[in-house]
DNA sequence: AAGCTTCTGATAGACGCCTATCAGGAATTG
DNA sequence: CAATTCCTGATAGGCGTCTATCAGAAGCTT
């Protein structure tokens, strides 16, 4: 028995298709009694519109837009890497993306950025930062009907669609769990640097590292948080003095970007073996780094799933249709040198 | 500029949208003339036909199935259950799922099956033994035009379209350095189990952690492998066995099923804390274990990504369209107590 | 050049749904 | 009860592609 369509609906409720659609799409008033006759009838015949018809014979575009930071954030590049590639399989199915590039630093400039694309866009993917005049602008867009969702980094208060990225703070435990398993019976110093702490992903990470750590390894020293500013020259100066300053530092977790520094900052002092090293996305340098050793796991998430994710919840949400929450949620994903994609 | 249709490249190409659609899909034999002045207007055009119009035209289904182990593996379980999920799912796209259980361990009844099963399918997507028997009936299937891909244990020397599941032998090492580096500096025996030597998967397994353990980690004493058959309670006896044996293990990797048996063991002798136990696939089972602690780490394969790639495959295959490589490139999932989804 | 085969063009009718229009029927109002 | 307003039915046309048919054109053979 093949699938139920509109007519059959239609003849079920014993109403015309052009009721059936307008009880579907709300289209015009229909009245209650006839709405509820044809609701019974698709629910009798289990009926699910056909989305491919409807996308051909709606064949209408979709206008979705990612923002994200400026400046060459190695796992932003990944990200942006993505939505470029996803931007040319997607335009095969009448999905326009397009990519900005913003201070997302700035609530202000971020503020106006979200402000400008009202009405350009049917959905917006951002990493957000968590502030309340992007909460501000965020909430506008969602009363002006885009859809919008955060990427990466969340602004909770929002009322935005949805947030597609990891659960920072288990990250953050993820990171101590196996720090503290790697320096099993050992004593000494764990330094912890963050990009920022007025980003909330870095805060949640670093949260949720220092609970575990302080409950679980009480033999380890956590050292006070350092901020890198996500930009490896900084951090790699803030790694060097805290290498200096602590002869006994024996891990070492970055929350945030900067890589390059730290592994730098190691290199240059000689104790790439002595020091456990835990780092955040899998780009090119952290890849190299933990191929060597230098690096001993690398926490991620996968950009492209991201990206899909955040796609495939901006199209869900203009057409209505649900989404599947177990798909869509975003891995930690844990790498060593052996499982390296 | 709105994407360009058949009727473009006919009037580009100075000819008929017939003859665009008999090139398009051989419907015909066109001169080789005529073939490539509509090929140069596909070019020129940048055409790509719209696969939504496509399918809703062709109103074809795709029929697929699915081959699982039958018994009752807590993996193989959940596999199904994603089967029947996607199934659900799909059905709303015109492509039918099939599940089909049998005895994947006998080569001869894993064959007959495939060979009966000809005909009734577009598609088919098992866990294969690898052995030639099996490699016969895969290799007559896609013959006679059956996408094959095999799932979570592949069969190389086939003619498969694709193997959807994860690098074992990457897996195995991956499970040797985490077991090094939890034991670092220790030293004492490391126990291995398997469900059966006569199944690639867990061969390779065992032949990357042995690989990665002797080579790197020459103060842990890796014990002969045991066959625990997949079956808990026999892993169970196999487990006790171990321990009592070697008052002295301090790890344990169980490359099969069976986890039940081990934890089993593992309380039954006091000695949960006492052993890094590293298992496979994260199941409701493994997921409780790791949050106490006995288990210490899970490598896990995905099930519904598995189901959904190979379904993706099977289509692409079907409808000779690309595959995103990238995209169907199963990961080698690491799960500690934190970081469980 | 006639006769044959091979290509090509034109066109109609799906596929399942959306959009729009218009007329007529039902319900509501005074 | 008539005059409105509100609902509903019927139907046409479109979205981009596929499938099928038939007539006519082009190419080849002898």
């Amino acid at each position: 028995m093949a699938r139920a369509t509109i007519e059959d609906v239609a003849d079920a409720a014993g109403v015309s298709v052009a009721t059936v659609d307008r009880v579907l799409n709300g289209r015009a008033a229909v009245r209650p009694k006839t709405v509820e006759r044809v609701e019974k009838a698709i629910r009798l015949l289990n009926y699910q519109s056909d989305r491919l018809a409807a996308r051909l014979a709606r064949s209408k575009e979709y206008r979705f837009c990612f923002i994200l930071p400026e400046g060459s954030n190695a796992y932003m590049t990944l990200l942006a890497d993505a939505v470029r590639e996803e931007a040319l399989r997607m335009a095969q199915e009448k999905v326009v993306i397009d990519l900005r590039h913003t201070d997302v630093f700035s609530a202000d400039v971020l503020g106006q950025t979200l402000d400008k694309i009202s009405g350009l866009y049917d959905g917006v993917a951002a990493v957000a930062l968590d502030h309340p005049r992007v909460r501000e602008s965020i909430n506008a867009l969602c009363e002006r009907g885009v859809a919008v969702v955060t990427l990466v980094s969340d602004v909770p208060g929002s009322r935005r669609t949805h947030y597609v990225g990891i659960d920072n703070a288990a990250a953050g435990r993820t990171a101590a769990t196996l720090m503290g398993r790697y320096l099993a019976g050992r004593r000494g110093k764990v330094g912890l640097i963050a990009g920022s702490l007025s980003l909330r992903d870095h805060v949640e990470r670093q949260f949720g590292f220092e609970q575990v750590m302080l409950h679980e390894y009480p033999g380890l020293t956590l050292l006070p948080v350092r901020e890198g500013r996500d930009d490896w020259q900084i951090v790699q100066g803030v790694a060097a003095q805290l290498l200096h300053d602590h002869p006994d530092l024996i891990g070492l977790y970055n929350v945030g970007a900067g890589t390059r520094g730290i592994v730098g900052a190691l290199e240059a002092a000689g104790r790439q073996r002595q020091v456990v090293y835990i780092a955040h996305e899998l780009t090119d340098e952290s890849r190299r780094a933990l191929i060597d050793g230098t690096i001993d796991i690398v926490i991620n998430q996968d950009a492209g799933h991201e990206v899909r994710s955040a796609i495939r919840v901006l199209m869900s949400r203009t057409d209505r249709s649900p989404i599947v929450e177990a798909m869509e949620r975003i891995r930690i994903d844990i790498y060593v040198r052996d499982n390296i994609p």
